[in-house]
DNA sequence: AATACGGGGAG
DNA sequence: CTCCCAGTATT
């Protein structure tokens, strides 16, 4: 495959037959870096709703950057990696407070607003500002992968690399082609090069290194197995009167920042916690639910429980709240404990 | 170089 | 069920 020829193809099959109707496709880097920030990790159709509702309440960095962190992380309850939300509220003041409320245009500029690493960076830099930077995300590296025929892993450093310096090569000369390109990879590689690829509509079809040797299924080389452990916890369902005893999560670690229910490595602790907190009834556990991470699956068995008093003392030092369900509902918290909440209001 | 970090869509 | 998604930050 000829490397002038890449970029040209590209663009020429973007125009005719790539995406043209998402709504972050346009030239405002706002926009653009929240669509890619929300992208990351993260499927279209699971962005689209997001996305929408985000902008709704936050048209501009000026409104995300004066907002609170908690009704961040509430607007971005449900759709995971939620130190994305964190960081996105971080950039957003950055950007307002040292930029004076316009986003950098060098990509490496970019790459220092915290959540924006070197393939955002390129994809903010190229759609907003027409940078001839390279992204490269899952489609690139599966298109790129196959293409040119590279085996091994993609996370592995020495196969990253050579990813990196083969994209860079194959930009096309002319700035102004860069939009186009940039979604062309991204098209290319979510619509035609996937996991069942469609190789007798591909523009590179006739350079296509896995195309020609029937190696499409073995390219790019899969991410080694490992076994995921199982982790137990038991989560505590409070109630006092019409509210929920919540706390709020460390900023790090799992679910950071997020509010969610106390937990407890037996059912024991929990019961000595509970009787700590005033008088009422430990209720029948339900039935354990299942939460599976990319590292680790979690079972959690729910506990529900009705305070009637509560102690004088012991409530005020922990760092929970009472909030009411409703209240709750609408708050930042895991997915697997809003469903455990709306459970409760049935 | 490895690991942590969510949730869901697709086959 | 398995794989992996418009990746980044931390260790």
């Amino acid at each position: 495959m000829l490397q002038d020829s890449f970029a040209t193809r590209l663009v020429a099959w973007q125009k005719q037959h790539g995406r043209h109707d998402l709504p972050w496709q346009v030239s405002d880097p706002y926009r653009v870096w929240l669509s890619e920030i929300m992208l990351q990790q993260t499927q279209v159709t699971a962005v689209l709703e997001y996305y929408a509702r985000f902008l709704l309440r936050f048209p501009d960095v000026a409104s995300l950057a004066a907002a609170s962190v908690d009704e961040v992380l509430a607007l971005w309850s449900g759709l995971g990696y939620y130190s994305r939300a964190r960081n996105l509220h971080k950039a957003a003041v950055m950007v307002v407070d040292e930029f004076g409320g316009h986003f950098p245009v060098q990509r490496e500029a970019l790459q220092r607003l915290p959540g924006v690493g070197r393939s955002t960076a390129a994809a903010i830099a190229s759609f907003a500002f027409a940078q001839r930077e390279t992204i490269l995300d899952g489609n690139v590296k599966r298109v790129l992968t196959r293409c040119f025929g590279i085996a091994g892993f993609p996370g592995e450093k020495a196969v990253e690399k050579q990813l990196w310096a083969l994209a860079e090569a194959l930009l096309p000369a002319d700035s102004s082609q860069m939009t186009a390109y940039t979604q062309g990879l991204m098209d290319l590689g979510a619509t035609v090069c996937g996991r069942k690829p469609a190789c007798t509509v591909c523009p590179m079809v006739d350079g296509c290194v896995a195309a020609r040797q029937g190696r499409t299924h073995e390219l790019p080389t899969p991410r080694p197995k490992k076994a995921v452990p199982t982790r137990h916890t038991v989560m505590l369902l409070a109630q006092h009167g019409d509210r929920i005893w919540l706390e709020r999560r460390p900023p790090s670690g799992i679910w950071g920042g997020l509010l969610s229910l106390p937990e407890f490595a037996d059912s024991m602790a929990l019961e000595a916690w509970f009787a700590r907190q005033g008088s009422g009834d430990v209720l029948p556990s339900w039935p354990e639910l299942e939460h599976v991470f990319t590292h680790y699956r979690l079972i959690i068995t729910p506990v529900p429980a009705r305070l009637d008093t509560l102690a004088a003392t012991g409530v005020q030092e922990s760092a929970g709240q009472w909030i009411p369900l409703q209240q709750a509902l609408e708050a930042g918290l895991p997915a697997p404990v809003k469903r455990l909440l709306q459970r409760l209001l049935a």
